[in-house]
DNA sequence: AAGCGCGTTAGTC
DNA sequence: CTAACGGACTAACGCGCTT
């Protein structure tokens, strides 16, 4: 296998950006987009802030109440999910355009391999077409990161924003990464990060000097080897498209609560509509499971998985009440609740080709 | 000991 | 006065069981 070019497309600050597409007074004030719970005096959480608001502080994940403390002036905007859906899906089309294998990773991000059509010389032309195909279609910017695999893309994507882009040929991947702080690196969380300060590792240059077999040891065979592998820049995971491989949906209770009845109850309507998007495509499950929310924000979940796939509503509550019910008789009160539907295949009898 | 199925948590956007 | 905080998804770990 040659050289591999990778692209990975980043819409910037979508859910805002697109808000402002409708309402271009937008642009020049502080406005982030909430995703909000029918929970009792709840302001929800920021799903997204424009650059205006970000000068503020204001950063998605924050709760919204801290947003409005930080900068009272701010336009609080509930999310329109659906529509934003709509947009990328737009968005994606204008994608697939450039290239062999798109690989949607969520909303507003994808990866691309363009190996065939470009390499790290033109690379550059092909990214400002891509953005203007984007701009002329959809009146929307994104960041652009170029890289010889997913990883070193991905990260290049978030260099320079918004609206930008940022190339990183093979030679220049070490020194792209050295001085990074380790949380920058894709697949360091916060539990990662913290473990690896107290190790007394703070940069990618640090981390690099520690042994494969330190890292294995501290966190484990795959996610250590892939520290180990990630500091030094190597991943060599295809861009492949993606297929859902589950199904949930999780909503906040009115109020936290200790009656199973109530959980039952929001499960029970989550239940049908995971039930009619696995129906909707023909799909089957063998594995529910139940997600709790406690009132500390910890996650709970609790799972069965069944001797056969299904995809009976009555099985799928029942089933569902029994993972309430057990995880209620013995726990705190919920705040949230869920339920995911994974183990999926195709409904039988639809006999794909490779079933013989 | 290697491999698999299962239940659970970490991580990302 | 204080406390207040979404939702969806994938990766992968550890365990117990089988081979």
């Amino acid at each position: 296998m040659g050289e591999r070019v990778i692209l990975h497309v980043d819409m910037d600050y979508f859910f805002a950006q697109v808000e402002e597409l409708e309402n271009p007074s937008l642009k020049d004030t502080p406005t982030a987009v909430c995703m909000v719970s029918d929970r009792l005096s709840s302001m929800g959480t920021v799903a997204s802030a424009n650059y205006v608001a970000r000068k503020y502080g204001v950063k998605s994940g924050m709760p919204c109440f801290n947003a409005k403390k930080i900068c009272p002036q701010i336009t609080l905007l509930p999310a329109r999910k659906r529509h934003y859906e709509q947009v990328s899906g737009r968005v994606m089309e204008i994608l697939a355009c450039h290239c062999k294998i798109l690989e949607q990773v969520s909303v507003d991000e994808a990866y691309l391999n363009v190996s065939e059509k470009t390499g790290f010389d033109n690379v550059e032309k092909l990214i400002v077409q891509i953005k203007k195909d984007i701009f002329d279609g959809e009146r929307l910017t994104c960041s652009i990161g170029a890289g010889p695999n997913k990883l070193i893309a991905k990260m290049g994507s978030s260099e320079k924003k918004p609206d930008g882009h940022t190339i990183v040929k093979p030679h220049e991947v070490e020194e792209f990464l050295a001085s990074k702080p380790v949380e920058k690196l894709f697949g360091v969380g916060e539990k990662t990060a913290a473990k690896l300060k107290e190790m007394g590792v703070d940069t990618v240059s640090k981390m690099r000097a520690l042994s494969r077999e330190r890292l294995t040891t501290v966190f484990g065979e795959a996610r250590g080897g892939r520290l180990y592998d990630f500091s030094r820049g190597i991943d060599d995971s295809a861009v492949r498209e993606r297929q859902k491989e589950q199904y949930g949906r999780l909503k906040s209770l009115r109020k936290t609560t200790n009656d199973a009845g109530e959980v039952r109850l929001l499960l029970d309507e989550l239940t049908d509509e995971v039930h009619q998007k696995l129906k909707s495509e023909s799909m089957s499950c063998r594995t529910i499971s139940a997600t709790f929310i406690l009132d500390d924000l910890t996650t709970m979940t609790r799972s069965k998985t069944l001797p056969t796939h299904t995809s009976d509503l009555a099985v799928m509550k029942e089933t569902a009440h029994k993972l309430v019910d057990e995880f209620m008789s013995s726990n705190n009160a919920v705040r949230r609740a869920g339920i995911t539907a994974s183990n999926i295949r195709k409904e039988t009898g639809q006999k794909s080709l490779f079933e013989f």
